[in-house]
DNA sequence: CGGCTTATGTGACCGGTGTAAACAATGTGA
DNA sequence: TCACATTGTTTACACCGGTCACATAAGCCG
């Protein structure tokens, strides 16, 4: 069951190339087909903002069969499990990018971190609507879902403490700020990833990456030990109207 | 190419038929076979915490060929699209309800109605899936799911409105206020409808009943004109730890 | 009443989809 | 070299959404 994850870095280009010998004949394929579909998979779910083709699209636009999907993956959810993890572990990676374009100040990387939550979902709407719109039938998925994610949120919840000792933000468990600072950024990036972009986000701000930044301001303010005055805050809130 | 060689080895449709052949008509069924999709629909969609179903199985469940579907809706997603609507009716309807029963404060009903959508989505996981969480094909289907979504943000947006004449919260846009409201929420719905409790709530609220209220108290302070003082604010988030 | 139109349900069928089973070609280790 | 596991193919099945020709019930009009 579990194979060796053995890291031919690209032979994949080499096997491709077999084909082109004349009329191709029945000589065979990938020598890491799996990797082929995943690699294709996500392409197509990134072209269509979400895992939306049929196995039988996916081997014919590989040049295989069908039923060959099945020699790599139990069946189409495991598929898309592995699939999905893949997105969780992009996302991190992404945070972990962003933070560390944010320079050392721990309040300027956990803001960061809040705006690229919703970059992630703007830049890679397939991998979002995979990873959290979707509906994958096995309890298994669904765990393992939650351990990636809450890999994910690990970054965060760092940072949170980061911004705790630089006494930027107020005490507390860490691991809930970041549950929640996470809601917001979440609920826009599924409204976002469901096709439906808040009118006043669409409106009034002049785009989604000023209003990932607005967002990560907004909603981190209120947990600051140096809060902004409710003016201010107000003002911040209503900028650029 | 075999295209037909045995089709037979289905006819369940005339049993229900024959059951009731005592009481009810023999022949015939409903004049109103659209509502009873509708109803039918609706209770697989909240059996299954989506509208999960098709409509061969639809069909058959009220004892009718999956053909007579097509005289009622043009599609799948016309029926889809004819519930969603429902949805949302019975959505702002809850919302009404909720700020009803939450006496005359402005803020209070305020916090209901944030509190309610929480609830909503608790209640019934399937229409939320299905209002938000599934990929509806036709354009026309998303423009009226967003005509009918502001509608339901219509109260919400009324009661800012109010709760800034009583001097309650701050002034500004109260459409964009609502839609910044409503974001926590709803980022949070959409982890229960995808099966992702968070886990904070999970753990450390005792039911998603307190999570709801809790949720609204948190995320409307940052915008009393009153504002808790940051100790006072910390002590709400971290309650009932 | 009889005949017409219209609304509604039926069955046969098409192309497509996920999946299983038997089979065949490949590569690798003994 | 040869058995054998790996991997891709062929065939087949049950199911799905959707179309079409057809049957039949309901209503309407003379």
């Amino acid at each position: 069951m579990s194979k060796d994850m053995q890291k031919g870095s690209d032979h994949v280009a080499a096997s491709q190339r077999s084909s082109k010998k004349t009329e191709d004949r029945k000589t065979y394929h990938y020598a890491q087909l799996k990797e082929a579909l995943i690699e294709t998979a996500l392409r197509l779910t990134a072209e269509r903002d979400g895992p939306v083709f049929s196995l039988r699209e996916l081997a014919t636009a590989l040049g295989v069969s069908h039923t060959a999907v099945y020699r790599h993956f139990a069946d189409k959810d495991a598929l898309l499990e592995e699939m999905t993890q893949m997105g969780f572990a992009e996302m991190a990676a992404a945070q972990v990018a962003a933070q560390s374009k944010a320079g050392p100040a721990p309040l300027m990387q956990l803001r960061a971190l809040c705006a690229a939550y919703i970059r992630f979902a703007v830049d890679y709407p397939g991998y979002f609507t995979l990873m959290f719109n979707s509906r994958l039938g096995s309890p298994v998925a669904s765990s393992a879902r939650d351990s990636h994610n809450s890999g994910a949120l690990k970054v965060l919840i760092d940072a949170i403490r980061a911004c705790q000792v630089s006494k930027d933000i107020v005490d507390g468990d860490p691991e809930r700020l970041a549950a929640y600072l996470v809601l917001a950024p979440h609920g826009m990036c599924s409204y976002i990833a469901s096709g439906h972009i808040p009118g006043f986000i669409a409106r009034q701000q002049e785009g989604l990456n000023d209003a990932a930044d607005w967002m990560a301001q907004v909603g981190i303010d209120p947990f600051l030990i140096q809060r902004r005055s409710p003016d201010a805050f107000a003002q911040l809130f209503f900028s650029n109207d």
